[in-house]
DNA sequence: AAAATCTATTGAATTATTCAATAAGTTTTA
DNA sequence: TAAAACTTATTGAATAATTCAATAGATTTT
């Protein structure tokens, strides 16, 4: 059985007339007959009663085949429909995974922008460890995550997005609220308050700095389970100072409140922020476009890395 | 799209694999992938996304184009499951007509033999002139006709079932009440009551016995809208005489009643009934197990005229 | 009897389908 | 790092299916 013989014997049917139905299904007549006669034999039951002259007549059986075959073309319909509404890539669910040091400050740009560039697509947000989020991504749960380098994974392809440097965050009244820079080795004789375990960007800043982790108990230092923002607060009621990436700071919070942000010396640490897929992800497009409004976002002080397309 | 394709984008969803889906498919991997790529490109999107070692994933799109399949093909298999169910020719309605001077004396023979042989065969009965009968027929409104011969129309096959000779009916007290045998021709002297035009009967009647209707006036000979049973009523009644076919004749009721019958002089005039169907009709067994149905029912004192097959 | 009107059949050309062999790309193993 | 293992894609030749023009066969109408 096949769908073009149920179209044939719709038309039949629709016609009376084997003539008349081929021409509607745009074959010939003998096409049309050797199919239905095909079928007929497939199913075991004539369809048909043909007379020579006249008019065909529907056997009873016939009809509820008919009947039958109306449904079947029918779904078969709403399955080319379906592809069709999936066609376009920017349509449909969008899972995207975003480090916890980069969700906060990128997300609040990026979906209203998304929501102008690809009205259709049903973004779905999970902010998690590059570590979970890779393993979310290579199972299938995840189209995309945005994470920071080094990521280097087989199967994977990656887009760098945008290079933001690392900033000193003090207290308002700390020691070195008048320096213009700070140099990377000096943190290691300071408070320096970072994020747990698994937080990347904690890894990113200890290369950075090097021995900042070297002085007292570490316990005081690493705020387990902690976000960039409670470390914030913690630096203005004075309990340390810290290090944040770039796009953690707000504009108009920059000098004026409790916290007082300075770059560091340069070459100023930082990081390179990227998109990542696996190589076979089908919808790219979608891929591109995150990538591309991202790189469109206003996101304050950072280098967009122009994509090589 | 085929439902061979749909089969086949199925079948990898349940197997995750390619060279899996194509053996439980029956084919081989090169055929499975090429069909799938070619409904992929008909479709305009991508089902699965491919990755050389591991496992096939399923892409948002392609679930719901793989769960619409499912209907597809479910419909397209209670397609084959309602043939099949009407395979065998004896199930289904099978819609008979039959003339007014017969189906009162072979259908409560026939029915209950038909429930026997055909248990699955819903008989629809419609009693009628030879020519509305044959009208239906005509226009597909029934399967096939019990008439009497004469009856050649272009397009109709009939097989003759059995020969049934005219039997004369009067009133216990009637002076030929003593004879063996009647003459056609003597019917001519005596008050002959007939059913009225349309009834096939009374043509042959008239045929068989020249000049029985050139006597007295029509109107008192003529029974508009009766049956041969209110016929039967009157001669009882002492109204006049008739003649009756064989078959209207109750075995119990045969001499012992206020109604004698006498056969005609040999040869006896008679009619053969016969059954028609369209030549060109599907179903031809439902026919021939009528036929034969009838050919071993309990009717007395008819000729079954055996079925050349 | 001829014309008209259907569906069925035939036979040749075209088109699809199928498979074995093999390529190409990944991942795992040694 | 190279080889082995595994998976899907591609190729090319053989087979099978489909298609159509022409025509046959059957029936009804003229």
């Amino acid at each position: 059985m096949t769908l073009t013989e149920l179209r044939y014997i719709v038309a039949v049917s629709q016609k009376n007339h084997f003539g008349k139905a081929a021409q509607a299904c745009f074959v010939s007549q003998p096409t049309l007959s050797i199919a239905i006669k095909k079928l007929e034999g497939e199913l075991g039951v004539r369809l048909f009663e043909r007379s020579s002259k006249n008019e065909i007549r529907i056997t009873e059986i016939g009809q509820q085949v008919i009947n039958q075959a109306y449904i079947v073309l029918q779904e078969a319909q709403i399955l080319t429909e379906i592809a069709q509404q999936g066609k376009d890539p920017l349509t449909g669910q969008f899972k995207l995974g975003v480090i916890y040091t980069i969700g906060p400050y990128l997300l609040p740009s990026l979906i209203p922008m998304l929501r102008k560039t690809a009205p259709n697509l049903k973004l779905i947000i999970e902010e998690n460890f590059t570590a979970n989020l890779f393993q979310s991504l290579k199972q299938g749960a995840l189209d995309a995550i945005i994470i920071s380098y080094p990521f280097d994974e087989p199967g994977i392809e990656t887009a760098a997005l945008y290079e933001e440097s690392f900033i000193v965050a003090l207290p308002r009244n700390h020691e070195w609220k008048d320096l213009e820079q700070i140099p990377p080795e000096d943190l290691a004789s300071q408070d320096l308050m970072l994020l747990g375990a698994g937080h990347c960007f904690r890894d990113q800043v200890i290369k950075a700095c090097p021995d900042c982790m070297s002085g007292d108990s570490e316990l005081t230092r690493t705020l387990e389970g902690g976000s960039l923002e409670t470390i914030r607060h913690m630096v203005a009621a004075g309990t340390g100072i810290t290090v944040l990436p770039r796009t953690s700071i707000p504009p108009s919070q920059k000098n004026d409140s409790l916290i007082i942000t300075k770059p560091f010396t340069r070459p100023s640490p930082g990081r390179t922020v990227a998109i990542a897929w696996r190589k076979h992800y089908p919808r790219k497009e979608a891929i591109f476009t995150v990538r591309d409004t991202i790189q469109n976002s206003p996101l304050d002080g950072v280098d967009i890395i122009q994509s090589v397309a």
